[in-house]
DNA sequence: GTGAAAGCGCTAACAA
DNA sequence: TTGTTAGCGCTTTCAC
């Protein structure tokens, strides 16, 4: 009669699920052998390979990405900070990173701050109790606090959309003063000469609105009309914003608008009151979204490479967590500004 | 002498962080009574919670929600599955989704199908391995490999935009057939008779103008022109699309857009070739997007609440989450026809 | 209300 | 190439 040990006691833990301990029973090796022929499939001989992909295929074995996680201090998750999804002009930017990281086997967590600084802090909290193997920032960080945080969590941080001397750790973006300014060049080297702003209230567009009232002063211009509306920026603020301007000064003779959507709202209301654009009144729009060129007139803008920032973003981040050396911390990707109908 | 005990090896493994296992100490309290003050601070004396979080404000912890969800094996992610964000239409949904689960101390996790149903299962494989809370799909699931992959994981789920006699789990979406149905019927009794369609090429808008163009037979109206787009719809579609059917028909009275986009892109087009909407030609769009009521004409379109599908998928998973009954699994939210000028 | 012990499922480190 | 051991940082279970 033989000692019987006693019932492994079935633990109420636990998902139930199968395991890697499982599959490595069932091909005869050990688990981190099973880990190995999963993860480094070459360090691992042919036969093993055969054995363990096997059982994973019988028991439908999906690994534990969390747990695999916690062990290795790596999460394979990149978290991505936006003010919002919903103005499209981030939108590109957030599909090719999250295209590009899925590529790389990371997975992208989308957190929205709402244009609300103060949301800042809470929402890195949040991000960073996920370990996240990298974080990518639209637009530089503002509150000390968030940047100390970050420094301290030791997280990559790729800051995007913007060009500062000061980066917190990696940077891909472009000037917007040098976009203000171009665009004001632009539009005196086609004879306009009062010039108006419509431009949502966020920090970033005010900065190229204010070198492009600078650069229009600089040029001997009168004064420019400027309108702020509330970000997001939306067709109907647009509408709206050229009833104001021309209420303000009925001969404007060109808009910036800080967004295409913008641009679109005041082609419209243009259009309904029955001024020619471009003939009397001239508008630029900002981010040549894929509707731009299809407008009647079509639309002149400024083009940023919205994918470009979403795909360098990622390679920065994988190549940092994968511990490659990252070259370049700084990448600008400049600008162009697409000459179309509307001006 | 004392002797002194062998310096505690420092581990190369971990991140170096502060864990809750410094906090404790520091607090002078058992690691699992930190924990309990972060979650449950009632369960607590207000002692202890005072001494917690100090000794939190002083180390600047930030918990581990990985290993905490490894754990108590709840992640609090939710996977979101979108064919694309770049679409507007389902970033209303994503949107108040990720809101309402940020609200509920959720997280977010994007994965992007493309349209190409290939992908669903692989990504679905990727997102199983995170072990989230819930997965939330848009549309209905197609393969059966990846039905059986998502109940074998026990996963909660909820599909969107779309009614089907046989949801996988949870659903909250609208009859696509009824909105074909009641754009036909709103047409007609407009007195519109020659109808075209302008379609994305995905399922659901199948449907949708399927139902469109049984409903115009059976009312006895000369069979409809359809034409089908490649999903995402563009506004670049829109106008090309608009050329092609008057090329096919010069006499089609009114045009079924299966996204306000492609309207757009259709209106954009009626009016460069000197037609004139709604008078010679009449436009619906489907989406009811912010730009609708401002175009010139405004644009007569089909509403879906965008963002109540995403706040009532939120509920749904937060509730199974968190053991709470799931009363009705199958929520209709409906749809409007928006009955403006371009109709 | 508080704590000790024992994992969650996986992989780094070291040894064979 | 393969295995043993010892965690990763937290929470469940059960006892006090």
């Amino acid at each position: 009669m033989s000692v019987e040990a006693p019932p492994p006691r079935r633990s109420r833990r636990g998902s139930g699920a199968v395991t890697l301990h499982d599959v490595a029973k069932l091909a005869g090796v050990a688990p981190i052998t099973a880990s190995r022929a999963l993860n480094t499939p070459n360090q691992v001989s042919p036969e093993v390979l055969r054995k363990v992909t096997d059982a994973v295929a019988r028991t439908g074995y999906v690994r534990n990405v969390l747990a695999g996680g916690l062990a290795s201090t790596r999460s394979r998750l990149v978290a991505a900070v936006v003010p919002t999804i919903a103005g499209p002009v981030f939108l590109q930017t957030v599909q090719s990173l999250n295209e590009a990281l899925a590529e790389a086997g990371y997975q992208l967590m989308l957190g929205q701050t709402g244009y609300a600084e103060a949301r800042e802090d809470a929402l890195l909290e949040t991000i960073i109790g996920r370990r996240p193997d990298g974080i990518v920032l639209t637009g530089i960080l503002h509150s000390a606090e968030g940047r100390r945080r970050l420094l301290a969590a030791g997280i990559p941080v790729v800051e995007t959309w913007d060009l500062t001397p000061t980066p917190l750790d990696m940077l891909v973006g472009f000037s917007h003063t040098d976009v203000g300014r171009a665009v004001a060049a632009f539009l005196q080297a086609r004879g306009r000469r009062r010039l108006a702003v419509v431009a949502g209230d966020d920090e970033r567009s005010k900065r190229r609105h204010d070198a492009f009232c600078t650069a229009a002063r600089a040029a001997g211009l009168p004064e420019v009309r400027t309108l702020y509306v509330p970000a997001p920026t939306t067709m109907r603020s647009g509408r709206r914003a050229l009833g104001e301007l021309l209420a303000a000064d009925p001969a404007i003779d060109a808009v910036f608008c800080s967004s295409d959507l913008l641009a679109l709202g005041v082609m419209t209301e243009a259009q309904a009151r029955g001024l020619t654009v471009p003939a009397q009144l001239a508008v630029m729009g900002f981010g040549d979204l894929e509707f731009a060129a299809d407008l009647q007139p079509a639309l002149s803008t400024v083009r940023i490479d919205s994918s470009a920032i979403g795909r360098q973003a990622a390679r920065f981040i994988v190549d940092r967590a994968e511990g490659r050396p990252v070259a370049e911390r700084v990448v600008d990707i400049g600008f162009s500004i697409v000459d179309r109908a509307s001006a």
